[in-house]
DNA sequence: TAATAATAGTTAGCGTACAAATAAAATGCC
DNA sequence: GGCATTTTATTTGTACGCTAACTATTATTA
């Protein structure tokens, strides 16, 4: 049972940075990484949200989302902008530049996912859907983790 | 479909995340690191093998493999050892350190495993094994990468 | 055998990812 | 108002993980 699931944990995380080189190489093209475009994802689907929801909605923690934000905003993808009436949030606004890309990219994500769901039937994206689900809940299970 | 793959990319990667953190944590009281603990794993089960090859048995690429082999080795986890035939190839050995490592770590991973397959059937530890090997090859046509 | 190619490992540079410590602002409570 | 506490974001330090470039060694082959 357990050794049965050893090689599903060593499958996963090999799946898992398979699938982050894929797209680091076809992002590449458009001078972003996997996280930056989840970043753009979130935002062309709500733009100007604090950046600890930001964090949230891309499954990472602050200290890496800052960073992400750093080097989104030297490229110009995007801006900082305090909130007035709490000075300590930061708000994450799109500008023209990042806004623009998402016509760019939106069949980059689709050739992707279309790759490795292929020979998959709807049955088992679903069963996968669940499982992973499951197995999420597991690891919240009394995890004071920070934003994931 | 594709939409409802989204969600299971999304998944996935947070799944990896929280997975690498617990182990992070469980670890971190033997001064280990996830991909440290997979390197021990392999070397117990094999002592003495080349570089490269221990790379492809944890799924990294050599740079990587090189600077984890290099910290482990500060540690007096293994040693180098070039091989005299041909001088080109790195041997990696244990230690009586490293070597003694497997009696403390044996309950460690199968406490993180037992934790996430709470609430799992045999069937869909077995469904998500299949699955995701399906995918690994799907993501493996034409691709050129290291090791992985 | 000298030039060339292939192989094994390393180094350099970048971008996550995390814990821990810090800074700044807001809130609660007296 | 004043002070401790909490919240939000950042900085610091370490470790992956990747690509690209490089070194050393071995194999090929003209």
């Amino acid at each position: 049972m357990l050794s049965d699931f050893n090689r599903t944990d060593h499958l996963m995380g090999k799946l898992h940075r398979s699938l982050r080189r894929n797209y680091d190489r076809q992002l590449k093209l458009f001078g972003l990484t996997p996280c930056q475009f989840d970043v753009l994802l979130a935002l062309w689907g709500e733009d100007g949200i604090v950046l600890s929801e930001l964090g949230r909605r891309v499954s990472r923690d602050n200290p890496t989302i800052t960073g992400v934000v750093d080097r989104m905003a030297k490229k110009r993808l995007l801006e900082r902008s305090r909130d007035e009436r709490d000075r300590r949030v930061v708000k994450v606004v799109l500008t023209p530049k990042g806004r623009e890309m998402q016509e760019k990219l939106s069949t980059t994500k689709k050739r992707i996912l279309e790759k490795i769901t292929a020979s998959l039937s709807r049955q088992e994206i679903n069963a996968l859907a669940k499982i992973l689900e499951k197995m999420m809940k597991n690891m919240e299970r009394e995890e004071p983790a920070g934003g994931s």
